[in-house]
DNA sequence: TCGCGTGTCTAATAGCATTAGACACGTCAC
DNA sequence: GTGACGTGTCTAATGCTATTAGACACGCGA
């Protein structure tokens, strides 16, 4: 009664992340992963440490895809266009992968526990700084102006996942106003 | 054995903030509450519908006092002084009170369950539009401009409670940074 | 003084994470 | 081919959480 499937932690990794994006993050718990892959909640120990081991799993499988995805789409553009490109990648990202995006905020793993990850972090970084310096901004502002940009998009993303936007004015174009507004600012 | 203190939605609201202040919204169980009080989980029933109402009333709470010191700091002030007052004060309260900045974000009634608390939301979004009439801009653009705004601050202060910005620069220049990015671009 | 409502309690159920320890199965050495 | 070992599963048990049901004490008002 036992040996019956023979899970890997790719399976467990594509279980959660499924199970985070389509029931949230508070839905991804052991043992509805262990229940998804017909196993029991205890055998996953063996491949995860626990409920942070399947969040921190989860969250920089979310943090390594929204990061490729972002250096890719500004690759072949420059200054504002690749800002702006950048920023609607964001956005995309957080809506198609929502429990993803949201554990790759909250519980990715420190840079000093997954140094790769943390190298693959930079990659957008650069990307972003790149574009800035097309459009005149110098090096030593460049750290303040991307926390800028990414906290605008951080509370963009999530508060349209907490449903904050009541009113009834469009969205999206609410959203293309704060890219011009940002792209004024900078 | 019973009738050993005589507990009030008060006494548990002011626990429940408190215990979401200093530990966490995640340490905000309804164990953790009666414990704080001395009484048994299963008494809070009488006080507040189970663990959603406990966390809906620090929602509350944290909605219309970040609402009212929001309204109060561009009270005697306009345009670009009052729109940076507003956003000191948005970052100051999320500093202040953690747990409840969170839960008025991530659990807050929603306007038909507590119209009383809908109302009280209104204050800052006049203060922010006449503010923002007295930079000049029409009327038609203060939802957009307001929302990019709001996401702005709550994307700041999410990524500071979750430890988001890791390099050495200084935080508080950098809000600065951001401060002056939104005032321009608007 | 008696009754009733308020606010507490205990007991019990159920779901979650977690640890300990047993065991089956495939693989690899011989 | 056979035996041992390691991998990955299992059951059993513990503890914490929320929640419901139902008992009971206390004080206030009739």
């Amino acid at each position: 009664m036992a040996r019956r499937v023979g899970i890997d932690v790719e399976d467990v990794r594509r279980a959660a992340a499924e199970l985070a994006d389509r029931h949230g993050l508070d839905a991804l718990t052991l043992s509805a992963v262990a229940r998804r892959l017909g196993i029991r909640p205890p055998s996953l120990y063996a491949h995860v440490e626990g409920v942070d081991g399947l969040r921190r799993l989860v969250a920089s499988d979310g943090a390594r895809r929204l990061a490729d995805v972002l250096t890719d789409v500004a690759e072949d553009r420059s200054g504002r266009e690749a800002l702006a490109a950048f920023m609607h990648a964001y956005r995309a990202f957080a809506h198609r992968h929502p429990g993803l995006y949201e554990a790759s905020q909250r519980d990715a793993p420190a840079p000093a526990e997954d140094p790769e990850l943390a190298e693959a972090l930079v990659a957008p970084v650069l990307v972003v700084a790149g574009a800035l310096s097309d459009v005149g901004v110098p090096a030593d502002r460049h750290v303040p102006v991307i926390r800028g940009l990414r906290s605008a998009l951080h509370g963009w993303v999530d508060l349209e996942r907490l449903g904050g936007f009541g009113l009834p004015e469009d969205v999206d174009d609410s959203f293309d106003t704060l890219v011009a507004m940002l792209l004024a600012g900078i």
